[in-house]
DNA sequence: TAAATAGGTCACAAGGTCAA
DNA sequence: TTGACCTTGTGACCTATTTA
C-alpha cells in the first residue's frame, strides 16, 4: 500500500521512493508547476490537502534529479524543479534538527543498509539539548538528508558508506554556517545558541577556536551565499568522486552526477548573475577549501581533547577509523 | 570500466569495442531505431544525452556488420543499420581530418598492432596545414577509419598490415574525390583548398597532372555517386581478397566479407533504382579502375619526383616497399 | 565443451495524454 | 487538478551460435 496516499497500491519505485502511480504524478506536477499553498491546519490534515501530501512525498524521500536541459538557458524547468525539491528536503532536515530525536547509535555502514528515510521521533517540548545531543542530531539529520539522493542510492553499499562517512560532517558544518548567516551571526552555534566547542578545551589558542567558529560563517556572510546556492553547492561538494577507496564504478557514478550538479549550479549562476555568473560560480566553489580547513581544525581539536581525557559515549557515526 | 558510460564494468567485446552490456544494447538500438537527435550542447554532455553516448560508441570504434537479410528486400533493417553506422563513422573521420593532428610517425605494421581506435589530438584553431601535413592526416585518418571494420580485425597481424598498406591510399583518393563532388569542384584538393600536387613537379605534362586531379572526381560527378553508395562501395573495394601475399585464411575472410558488402550495395541499388539497380551496381564497381589508375599515376609522379630530389621527411605510412 | 559475442525478452521507471 | 493509461528508453538476464 502506498505510504503517501494510503489508498492505492505501490506501483514501484518512483523518484527514489516506493509509491503509487498517482502520487508519482502528483510529486512531479508539484515540482514543475509549484502550485502549492501552505496547509491551513498546520499538518495533520486528513485528506485532500495538497501541501500535506507533498510533505509526505518529501518525508518518504522522493527526490527529483534532472539529467538534461541544464545547458539550455531557455528551459529552466528542470533547474527550478530541482531547487524546489531541494529546498523542501532541506526544510524537512531543519525541522528534524529542531524537533526530533533519534534513537540508537548506529554506524554509518549500518545506516547505509537502511532502505528509505531514517526514523526520527518527536522531541518533547522544552527538552533541553546538551552539546553531545546537538552534535549527534546534526550529524544524523545530515546523513538522512544526503542518503536520499539518487547518486547515493546508485552506489554499492561499500561505496555508499565511504561517501557518507567522509561527507556528512562537512555537510553539517556547511549547514551550521548557513544557519549562522540566517541569524546574522558571525560564528556558528547550535539552534538554541549552544556553543559548538565544549568549554573545557585546553592547549589551543582562542584564535584557533574562533577560526573554527567563524571562518566559514564569515566567508559565507561575505559572499552572501543564498539558500539556492547552498543547496546546489552541497550537491556538488558532497557528490565527490575523489574520495579514497571507491570502486571504479562508484567513482564513475559520482563523476557523472557531480557534472550534472555543477551544471545546475552554473546554469543558476548564469541566470541569476548574467555576465558575472562564471566568477560567482568559482567564488562559490572556493568555499569548499574553507569547509575542509574547518573540518581539519575540528578533528585536530578532537584528537587533542581525547588525549587529555579519553572520550566516552562518542556516537558511532563519529568514529571515522 | 566501460569507456562509453564510465559506470558499468566491461562485459567484453561488442561490435568491435570493449564496453558494457548496456552500451552494447544502446548502440544496437540506435542503429536499428535511429531515434537520436543532435545534442543541444554540442558534446561534452554528462549522462542521458543519447547523441553524445552514441558518438562515444563511434569514437570507441563500434561497428555493425550485417551477416544476413541482405537478400531479403522486405527486410532492410540490417542494411539501413549498416549505412547509419557507416555514415557516423565517416563523419567522425571527416571531423578528425579537419580538426585533429596525429603525433608520431608509425609504420602501417605498427598501427596494426594497436588495439582500438588511434589517438588524435586537437588541431589548434587557425593552424596552417602544409601539403605534407594534409597528406599525412588524410592517410592516417583513412587508416583509422578502415582499421575498425570486423574484416580487418579478424585478420592476423601480417594480413592486416598487407590489407591496410595496399588500400588506405586508394581510400584516401576516394574520399578526396567525394569531397570534390560535395564542393562542386571538378578537381580534388585538400579541405582548405591546398592543391594535392606540389608545385615544383617537372618532367610530366600538365595533362598528366590534371588527370590525377580530375579523372576520378569527374567520374564521380558524372555518376552522381551518393554518400551511401560511397560508403558501401568503399567496403567492397577495400575488403580486397586479391591482394598479394595474404594467407589463405585471410583471403577466405576477405572473400566472405566482400560478398556481404557487395550484397549490401546491390540491395541498396535495387531498392533505390528498381530495375536500373543492376546497371547502377556495375557502374559503381567500375569506379575502382579509375581509383587504381589515379593511384598508379600518383606513384609514377612520386618516383619521378624523388629521382630529381631525394625525398626527406616522408612519413612511414607512405613507405610501401 | 567452455568461452565469447550477437541478439532477444521483459520488467521497470520517466514522462506524456486525456477524460472526468 | 487528478489519476488511469499509454509510450518510450533502458539494462539485466537469457538464448543461440560460433570457434578454440
Amino acid at each position: 500500500m502506498c505510504s503517501i496516499c494510503n489508498v492505492r497500491v505501490i506501483s514501484g519505485y518512483s523518484y527514489g521512493a516506493l509509491c503509487c502511480g498517482a502520487c508519482k504524478m502528483f510529486f512531479r506536477r508539484v515540482l514543475f508547476v509549484k502550485n502549492i499553498e501552505n496547509c491551513r491546519r498546520n499538518g495533520n490534515c486528513t485528506r485532500k490537502c495538497r501541501y500535506c501530501r507533498f510533505k509526505k512525498c518529501i518525508k518518504a524521500g522522493m527526490t527529483y534529479t534532472p539529467t538534461e536541459n541544464l545547458f539550455d538557458m531557455n528551459n529552466t524547468d528542470s533547474l527550478s524543479a530541482l531547487i524546489f525539491n531541494l529546498s523542501h528536503q532541506e526544510s524537512h532536515r531543519d525541522f528534524q534538527l529542531n524537533n526530533c530525536l533519534f534513537a540508537g547509535d548506529p554506524t554509518v555502514a549500518e545506516l547505509c543498509r537502511i532502505q528509505g528515510p531514517l526514523t526520527f521521533y518527536p522531541r518533547p517540548i522544552n527538552y533541553q539539548m546538551n552539546l553531545a545531543e546537538w552534535v549527534f542530531i546534526t550529524g544524523i539529520t545530515s546523513l538522512d538528508y544526503l542518503k536520499k539522493f539518487i547518486h547515493v542510492n546508485m552506489l554499492n553499499e561499500s561505496d555508499r558508506a565511504i561517501l557518507l562517512k567522509f561527507t556528512f560532517f562537512d555537510f553539517s558544518i556547511f549547514t551550521d554556517s548557513m544557519r549562522a548567516q540566517n541569524r546574522n551571526q558571525e560564528y556558528i552555534s547550535f539552534p538554541d545558541g549552544t556553543d559548538v566547542i565544549k568549554a573545557e578545551v585546553v592547549g589551543v589558542t582562542d584564535n584557533f577556536i574562533n577560526g573554527i567558529r567563524c571562518r566559514l560563517a564569515a566567508r559565507i556572510n561575505e559572499l552572501k551565499v543564498t539558500k539556492e546556492e547552498f543547496l546546489l553547492l552541497a550537491l556538488v561538494f558532497f557528490c565527490n568522486p575523489a574520495l579514497p577507496n571507491l570502486s571504479d564504478s562508484g567513482r564513475g557514478i559520482l563523476n557523472s552526477y557531480q557534472k550534472i550538479y555543477s551544471s545546475a549550479l552554473l546554469q543558476y549562476c548564469l541566470l541569476t548573475y548574467q555576465q558575472l555568473g562564471p566568477s560567482r560560480f568559482t567564488d562559490l566553489l572556493s568555499v569548499y577549501q574553507i569547509i575542509a580547513k574547518t573540518r581539519m581544525d575540528i578533528s585536530y581539536l578532537f584528537i587533542l581533547n581525547t588525549m587529555h581525557r579519553p572520550c566516552t559515549g562518542l556516537k558511532k557515526i563519529y568514529v571515522f577509523r
